[in-house]
DNA sequence: TTTAGCACTCATAATCATAGAGTGCTAATA
DNA sequence: TATTAGCACTCTATGATTATGAGTGCTAAA
């Protein structure tokens, strides 16, 4: 459909776009050195691309910028992965050099660092607890009114809840009620552990525990917590360096979305295994109608547990972002599978 | 030094400024019910009240527009506190509603609402834990290498930490290293339990257990968290609606401090007991240069333990702010002085 | 002491002209 | 037949010019 030709001046036009975000003119492209032929032939075919849709002119005389579907077509098929240079492959391990033990520094790192590196606003969503099993649950009474139930999970995660103690709860209750839920809920995943409590636990405690409700619908409470561990989004003041971002009503949509944890969970919640790009309204979202989203999943061993993101204008840096995406991913697998499944 | 007519002057000019963000000029002012004298009088009034530093104008022929001192001025002396009417009430006490139980949420819930209610944004300082005393001490070994460092505090805060473990330790040497440390620091405060870990309990770890120095460096490190429990920042976006931040440096500038905790920390880490209103270059600060912060401390029985406050431009609600910060301050004092001294 | 009157200042908005970047089309050229 | 030079045309961005009017300071009268 499109010659050769067309196609390079499609891409030179993105390119530069992203450079520059100016329109681009026949006459500019006819002074790339890529570029051999006149300033007339680059109208002939530009009119053409126009016309199937790949670019489109803001207003009658001036230059082209490309469209939805121009974007599209370039990160499908124009894109020639960019190899990261030693500075950035530098700057990705420097997340895991030291303890990779507080999984929370590390995704806060991350998105930090991934900002940083591309000016861009990173997410990094924590790993899914849904499928980490009980390793340990206690309750630690804090007076005669109070206590905390915390259950360990078996990646290291511990999560807790203070709830209030029915009068005169014995602390021989409190630890027939601990035997019980470890001697029957170790080894269970949090998926499964709310049903499991509800169907085969209640019946025991029922027999053996008086006031055993109160502690066990704090328990039950302390386990619903969300399947995603921490989301961290780094950098969100770098929206205010693109120039697409000047108009205040764009930035309040897009900021406002990025402000409330809910809109982010919409956007990168459930992502597809591997590398993803998302260009303008093909993200279902009016904030994010200016903006490109390149999402990656990374895992733990076989199983994909959590995404990392860059959100961007549509006028992104695609080469690079993909790969520094790419990168970063991978290592965080290799991370947390070597810590996980060793 | 200043009459009563230039007060009043001082007083509407400023409450003017702060409805409309606008220079106010005699004309405007005359026309106001609470004045009853001539645009030509308040001219003069308005002439000496610029040589004394209380307003200044923006340029030769315009209104005029309060000056830091004059600001400081109003706070300090005109300010009439203003009454919370019935919904700002219900608002506030409708955090405390529900489970207090969940510290977390409280804070985050009163940082999103108290800028719901201000329009500025908020910021909350979770309550200091350095004063909280240790409870119980757990260590919850997840594999052959890997175990988990637990520390309850009296206040039902929960810390913890993965560590690695030392190649063969055995399950008796852990048990005995947490009946030790747990005999030693239960009600051991936690600005204490540094120092005491390495100056009481590092001997007899010695004397009793093989390859301490792991878990005994692992508790330490879980125990040198940030002496704030949580931050929360409500409402950032409400500063894009502020006209005087149209400017986007002057956006970047404040939007940047406010999104690393660091520079928060610096703002209101260490705030007097009561209310505080700084306003403008009073806060040291270049970011805060067109802001004002106003914050007030919270307390535990007697204790002040942590801080809200509301950060907004200068040209800031003063009247109406105070109150609701003043409030909701005193609402959370009381309900976690009820929550930890009972 | 207060106020009316008036000349003066300056920002803002509106109008207009110009320059220049870019286009599309036509006709010449390889 | 494909490419390019040439040219008229379009539209934005820029700057200059000009009104408009809100607001001031000063003077003199009340």
């Amino acid at each position: 459909m499109l010659t050769d030709r067309q196609l390079l001046i499609l891409q030179v036009i993105i390119d530069d776009f992203i450079r520059s975000a100016q329109p681009v003119g026949s006459r500019t492209l006819s002074e790339k050195e890529e570029i051999t032929f006149s300033s007339a032939t680059i109208r002939n075919d530009m009119a053409e691309l126009e016309e199937l849709g790949y670019i489109e002119k803001p207003h009658t005389s001036s230059g082209r910028v490309p469209s939805e579907k121009g974007y599209r077509y370039y990160v499908d098929h124009l894109l020639h992965p960019k190899e990261l240079n030693h500075r950035e492959v530098e700057t990705i391990n420097s997340i895991f050099v030291d303890r990779i033990y507080e999984l929370e520094k590390v995704v806060q790192k991350s998105a930090r660092i991934l900002s940083e590196l591309t000016n861009y606003t990173a997410i990094v969503l924590g790993p899914e607890l849904k499928d980490n099993k009980v390793k340990k649950l206690q309750i630690v009474p804090l007076d005669k009114n109070k206590a905390i139930a915390i259950i360990v999970l078996d990646t290291g995660h511990v999560e807790n809840r203070l709830f209030k103690l029915p009068k005169q709860t014995n602390i021989s209750d409190i630890e027939k009620m601990v035997n019980i839920l470890n001697e029957r809920l170790v080894g269970v995943s949090l998926s499964e552990l709310h049903d499991k409590l509800y169907k085969e636990i209640v019946g025991l405690l029922r027999r053996h525990i008086s006031n055993y409700e109160s502690m066990l619908s704090a328990f039950a409470e302390t386990v619903d917590v969300p399947t995603n561990e921490k989301l961290f989004v780094g950098g969100k003041t770098n929206i205010l360096n693109q120039p697409e971002f000047r108009d205040l009503d764009k930035l309040r949509l897009i900021m406002n979305m990025i402000d409330q944890e809910e809109g982010i969970y919409r956007l990168i919640g459930n992502v597809p295994t591997g590398i993803q790009v998302k260009i303008g309204k093909e993200n279902k979202s009016a904030a994010m109608e200016h903006c490109s989203l390149i999402t990656a999943s990374y895992s733990v061993g076989e199983e994909q547990v959590g995404a990392i993101a860059i959100l961007g204008p549509k006028r992104m840096e695609y080469s690079r972002v993909i790969s520094l995406v790419d990168f970063l991913s991978h290592d965080m697998t290799k991370a947390l599978t070597n810590l996980y499944k060793s």
